[in-house]
RNA sequence: GGGCCGCUAGCUCAAUUGGCCGAGCAGGGCGCUCUUAACGCCAAGGUUGUGGGUUCGAGUCCCACGCGGCCCA
């Protein structure tokens, strides 16, 4: 960022700075008697042209100054809305006049004044008192374009905020989906609870983690990838229903989908298999839905998508045979998959196994395609290496994941309680690991011990909080919805 | 990792085939008694992302690098 000549722009503001800062400088609060949004509530009826007598005392960043002959004008903002602010010079003392006069945009006010409305009816405060409560010695962003630089807003969020409307928006929005998910979780009894975040081993998940060092215990840890398995251990120890929305760390690319940090939800039942958290899903995202924006029928790019319940069920081998065109599953002949794979360009060859290719082509041409809210139901065991088998066909996981617009919302599925078959899944990835794949689940020797233990029939899910958010408020990219996104240095 | 595009005043944007880099907002000065992105007049503000190259002459063409965006893997 160029820095030239903006000492021109600042001079005039830091002389007035510290004009304040050499008469005894800023006031280190002020009483406010009411927030704008308040205001424009309590005198809405209030007829153009009206003068009262009541007296408040109003502060806010001040967004935009004119001056009209004897008349000026104040549009300040605070946590709430706006506010104008009115200054007749002709009978407002001097030292009001002299101070609002010198006012630059983006500086820090308080006003004390009576409520009136101007001519054209605009709620205003008749200021007979002003204070400067800090100057902003850097210009604002643009007042009617804003800020528009996407890695401007995403690297100095704060003048995002304070200069575009739907920055604002949707920080509100991501506000009511993380307040609505606890209040939903409290409501059907579950507790929120915080598992460690710094672990000698990542698992929970196939991903690749961050690597960092303990120095005291002279240690490499690694940032979580899950919440997983620290939450079953929790079941284990007897709490029934817990869940923790929580920052989660997976080292990757960053993309329109993808941010190395970002914050999940999971949510773990005593008792229950997915099917209950299939009802708890569709239950949670339609209050939230409604909590963040109004309504369950929400507009995402273009689309309109309804989030009340009940959501589509349906396998991931009967969705598969939708597109395939005829009836496809586990026991179709892998040649026969692998030709339609091919004929769509997919990469996969003759090495993978029939429940491979259904996955793959489920992946890469079902999922794309669903608009309206899907539970796909019973994906392969092998690309499902926590959860339970389907007691009916075993090669299934009693497991699903909800589809909305093309991407996955949530993943949930019947635990997998069994510690024998979970040490052997756990093989199974150790095996993937020496092959080369890097993000095969490790073995995790203390949860093994846990499960022996015993733990009891439980429904497990994860909701990717951040996507949600961007269903919610229609954002097409991550870092619109992550207040500060990771971002490459400056140099 | 690959391809394409962008980077010009504090902010938002212009700039013909390579020919003096312009405007709006913000900031400075003046005017205006109800403005709403107020308006009008005046003046000021630039090492065109960085570093090289081609050329009489580069914002524009070439190379490298940085940051960002979109698409693909």
């Amino acid at each position: 960022m160029s820095h030239t000549n903006e000492g021109d722009l600042v001079r005039a503001r830091r002389r007035k700075h510290e004009t304040v800062l050499a008469s005894g400088g800023y006031p280190t609060r002020f009483e406010r008697s009411d927030m704008a949004a308040a205001l424009h509530d309590r005198y809405q009826r209030l007829e153009a042209g009206t003068e009262t007598r009541d007296v408040v005392r109003v502060a806010g960043r001040l967004m935009l100054h004119r001056s009209f002959g004897r008349l000026q004008f104040g549009t300040i903002r605070d946590g709430s809305g706006t506010i104008q602010l009115v200054v007749d010079v002709s009978t407002a003392g001097a030292g009001v006049t002299g101070l609002f006069t010198d006012l630059d945009l983006g500086d820090w006010v308080g006003a004390t004044g009576t409520i009136m409305t101007t001519k054209r009816g605009e709620l205003s405060v008749r200021v007979t008192e002003v204070v400067l409560l800090q100057k902003a010695l850097r210009p604002l962003p643009e007042k009617w374009h804003g800020l528009t630089d996407v890695e401007t807003r995403s690297r100095q969020r704060y003048l995002d905020l304070m200069t575009n409307d739907e920055a604002r928006h949707v920080a509100e929005t991501r506000i009511r989906v993380t307040a609505e998910l606890r209040r939903q979780f409290e409501s059907r009894g579950f507790v929120e609870v915080e598992t460690p975040v710094l672990l000698q081993q990542a698992t929970g998940a196939t991903a690749r983690p961050f690597q960092t060092h303990h120095n005291a215990l002279d240690l490499t840890m690694y940032l979580r990838i899950a919440t997983e398995l620290f939450l079953k251990r929790l079941v284990v120890g007897g709490m029934e229903r817990v869940y923790e929305l929580g920052r989660i760390f997976r080292n990757e690319g960053i993309d329109s989908t993808h941010n190395p940090e970002f914050t999940m939800l999971e949510a773990y039942q005593a008792f229950a298999d997915y099917v209950d958290i299939m009802e708890l899903v569709e239950g949670v995202i339609a209050a939230v839905a409604q909590a963040a924006t109004g309504a369950t029928l929400i507009s995402y790019r273009g689309q309109e998508i309804d989030l009340a319940p009940r959501y589509r069920r349906a396998t991931v081998a009967e969705l598969v045979s939708e597109v395939v065109g005829e009836p496809v599953d586990l026991d179709t002949d892998p040649g026969y998959l692998l030709d339609f794979a091919v004929a769509h360009d997919l990469e996969v060859d003759d090495t993978w196994s029939t429940a491979g290719i259904l996955y793959e082509v489920y992946e890469e041409m079902v999922e794309p395609s669903i608009v309206a809210p899907t539970f796909a139901t019973h994906p392969p065991i092998e690309v499902s290496p926590l959860s339970r088998r389907n007691p009916d066909d075993p090669r299934l996981a009693d497991r699903f994941e909800l589809v909305i617009a093309g991407a996955e919302y949530a993943n949930a599925f019947s635990e997998l309680t069994d510690p024998d078959d979970q040490r052997s899944r756990f093989d199974d990835q150790a095996l993937a690991r020496v092959a080369g794949d890097e993000e095969a689940h490790p073995v995790d020797e203390d949860y093994l011990e846990a499960l022996e233990y015993g733990l009891p029939p439980t429904g497990g899910l994860g909701i990717g909080v951040d996507r949600l958010v961007m269903l919610l408020a229609d954002q097409p990219h991550i870092r619109e919805v992550i207040l500060f996104p990771t971002m490459r240095p400056v140099q």
